[in-house]
DNA sequence: AGCACGCCGACT
DNA sequence: GTCGGCGTGCTC
């Protein structure tokens, strides 16, 4: 056989493909094993070519290609696009969107399982009586083809059954597959489908028409549903799945549906809601608390078309699915959609252009949409479907208030009017949130003589007290050290905790209300994957009467019996330099609120703050959503900022500052170069630093660029990108590039 | 990115 | 005399 030259794309920051010999059979899409650089790497064939641009000798063979197809003709068209708008190597972006074991040199799955079906050239008669082993599984075999079953509808029998009949059934397979009598076709495992569930709610009229108005359109499409905690979003997302993926016109196999949900919202209680009432349609789950294999399994599930639902977190977005007809975002402003490193996707903004090259529905779900989102929807880009009541009947909204810490000081951090609302609480049996966004004991360690604070050495933050294990820790590098007992500047022994978090919260309410039974959730108290589970069945058995939590508790869960929700401090939000730390809190706040009076009872919710007068807490009490995305929205549009304009952000680090000036200074005045010569459409920032200026031992800083359109943007990174990887002081330092940056 | 090749300091 | 430090440069 001929060799022929395949094109090859490997993990490398290098935006070429790799020339390599090959006599064999390969296939475009599939994973290779090459020699590259003194080592040994997986890469996908991109091309199969008769010639090559390289001088023949200098080629080496490739070692293996696996005969696993990863990626098609539809999953190579969205990477590519990924690639070229986030400035990211293709071979990168490709073995990124891969599960870990497909980027190991191993084959893709270490045990297949077949089912063996009789052809109808078998002959049984032929058998010996004697061997009664070959015997059994052959007449097993035609029993289970007689019932009718074809082998695409899933006849024949698999290895469990057949190690049931006998022990040796592998060697009885093998003969008749000599024979060629048999027919094996290769299964993926998905789990068995949940007992379906009966009970159907009824929609009430915002739910049907929203679900209406997604059917009735064709194609491309996408939608805004937005509506409050509690308003059936996910009844929405259930119903709307059972009729698209009962649509098989499409293709024998039927539709396959992509549920996108934020990290710590895939609890095993959504995909059980999702598993009982779609139980016709195999699901899979793809996020990081699976194992490597299952992941590997639920990945190859999905892509082969036998899973006809996935849900998964954000690297899901790139799961190969065959038969695709609609993609759902739920809680669509979350920021765990974007990537923060590698390549800095967000998997909203790659959801959007896989259902537009696709030419299919995408539905965006939130109580509190992103700016973005909010903005395409107002100039009618995204159909805007709202769900204005709560779909639990009689359940009212929670009526919001404001403490003044002003005029009602507060006491380790609890104010007169907070408390009175808790001994209320515990007096009529009911439950109270307290949502303090800060984990440990105390943010800060101050020496009172000299006014020396515990900072980390290696970044620019606080070390925050950890009292339970006697320890500072720097919540952003991991550093630790045990508390210091005197003062490291002045020898000064009274060294004090300043400020509220979670743990003295805590220990507050304890010596407040003895007999309350009081559970902390924080990513310190929570270590343990179903520590989290097992508590929330405590606060529905009402075991629990005070909860006192970080954004860990704000997510997705039901409380019947909580009816307060005490918000300690907003003010640290309310006044950050992020531009988008309004909008968060927000959302935050407005998430944090649905917990409270879900069931019949009011629920009430207690916000401290120094700046009551603020106009975030005005839509807040009004539970109006519109009204301060309006107000953000102009804001941003009188600064030019998101969405009103687009961001790209050079970021780059090194434990020398001067180098990361002289780059950042050296990468501006490039850009500024090329916008001149493309009419100035972009306007290019001065390098600053950002707010964390040094992070674990690295001096930080970056330059802002931003542009009218993405259009603009993207000519000019084209033009610049290239320029500032030949330059010899960006191998020195690390740098990235973040398209549509959350932060600055 | 990694790994190789290359040229200068403290060690069995 | 060598072992090894990490600077530059290439990878089909």
């Amino acid at each position: 056989m001929q060799a022929e030259i395949l094109k090859i794309a490997l993990d490398v920051p290098l935006n070429r493909l790799f020339d390599y010999t090959y006599v064999g059979k390969a296939q475009v899409g599939a994973r290779a094993v090459v020699s590259f650089a003194g080592r040994n790497l997986v890469g996908i064939v991109m091309e199969i070519a008769q010639t090559s641009d390289v001088p023949l000798e200098k080629l080496k063979p490739v070692i293996h290609v696996f005969d696993d197809v990863v990626f098609g003709a539809a999953d190579f068209k969205l990477l590519q696009f990924c690639a070229d708008y986030y400035h990211y190597p293709l071979g990168q972006t490709l073995i990124s969107a891969l599960p870990l074991r497909l980027r190991q040199i191993k084959p893709a799955v270490t045990r297949k399982s077949f089912v063996y079906a009789l052809n109808a050239n078998a002959n049984l008669d032929e058998i010996p009586k004697k061997q009664i082993v070959l015997h059994k599984i052959a007449h097993a075999l035609l029993q289970s083809t007689a019932l009718g079953a074809n082998i695409h509808a899933g006849a024949g029998l698999g290895a469990n059954t057949l190690a049931a009949i006998s022990p040796s059934w592998r060697k009885a397979i093998l003969t008749l597959q000599e024979k060629g009598w048999i027919t094996q076709t290769e299964v993926v495992a998905v789990k068995p489908s949940l007992r379906s569930s009966n009970v159907e709610p009824n929609l009430n009229s915002e739910q049907s028409q929203a679900i209406s108005a997604i059917l009735i359109e064709n194609g491309f499409k996408p939608w805004l549903l937005h509506g409050i905690t509690g308003s059936g979003k996910t009844e929405v997302y259930i119903q709307l799945l059972q009729k698209i993926l009962a649509e098989t016109s499409i293709d024998k196999t039927g539709a396959q549906a992509l549920i996108l949900v934020p990290e710590i919202n895939l609890t095993p209680q959504l995909e059980a809601r999702f598993r009982s009432r779609l139980s016709a349609f195999p699901l899979v789950t793809l996020h990081s608390n699976l194992s490597e294999s299952e992941r590997a399994q639920n990945w190859q599930a999905a892509s082969t078309g036998a899973a006809k639902i996935v849900i998964g977190t954000r690297l899901s977005v790139f799961t190969p699915l065959p038969h695709l007809q609609m993609i759902i975002i739920d809680e669509e402003h979350d920021g765990s959609y974007k990537q923060q490193d590698g390549m800095r996707y967000h998997a909203r903004d790659v959801a959007m252009m896989r259902a537009k090259q696709l030419n299919i529905p995408i539905v965006l779900g939130s109580a509190t949409p992103s700016l973005e989102t909010w903005y395409l929807a107002k100039k009618s880009q995204y159909g805007l479907l709202s769900l204005k009541e709560r779909a639990v009947e009689n359940a009212q909204l929670p009526k919001t208030h404001t403490i003044d810490i002003a005029k009602s000081p507060t006491e380790n951090g609890l104010s007169p009017i907070l408390i009175k609302a808790m001994r209320e609480r515990l007096q009529r049996g009911e439950q109270s949130l307290l949502f303090l966004n800060r984990r440990g004991y105390a943010p800060v360690l101050h020496c009172n003589a000299c006014q020396w604070i515990a900072a980390c050495t290696r970044c620019s933050a606080r070390l925050v007290v950890h009292l339970g294990q006697k320890r500072l820790k720097c919540h952003h590098c991991g550093h630790e050290q045990r508390i210091p007992l005197q003062c490291p500047s002045c020898g000064n022994p009274d060294l004090s905790p300043i400020g509220q978090a979670t743990q003295r919260l805590q220990q507050t309410l304890n010596t407040l209300f003895p007999d309350a039974k009081i559970a902390r959730v924080d990513r310190d108290s929570m270590r343990s994957k179903d520590a989290l589970t097992a508590l929330l069945t405590q606060v529905q058995n009402k075991e629990i009467d005070i909860l006192v939590g970080t954004q860990m508790l704000a997510k997705g869960h039901d409380f019947p019996h909580l009816t307060l929700v005490g918000v300690i401090d907003t003010d640290t939000a309310l006044f950050s330099p992020d531009f988008r730390a309004a909008e968060r809190l927000f959302a935050q706040l407005m998430q944090v609120s649905g917990r409270a009076g879900r069931a019949e009872i009011a629920g009430e919710v207690l916000i401290q703050t120094a700046f009551p007068q603020h106009a975030l807490f005005d839509a807040l009490k009004a539970q109006d959503y519109v009204a301060y995305a309006d107000e953000l929205l102009a804001e941003r549009a009188s600064m030019q900022f998101p969405p009103t304009s687009y961001f790209a952000l050079l970021k780059a680090e090194a434990s020398d500052f001067a180098q990361v000036a002289q780059f950042l200074n050296l990468a501006a005045n490039l850009a500024r170069a090329a916008t001149n010569a493309s009419s100035n459409e972009v306007t290019i920032y001065d390098a600053v630093r950002p707010q964390m200026e040094r992070l674990k031992g690295m001096e930080r800083a970056h330059v802002l660029l931003q542009a009218p359109s993405r259009a603009a943007l993207q000519r000019l990174l084209k033009n610049w990108m290239p320029q500032l990887r030949a330059e010899k002081l960006s191998a020195k330092i690390r740098w990235a590039l973040d398209i549509d940056p959350l932060e600055l």
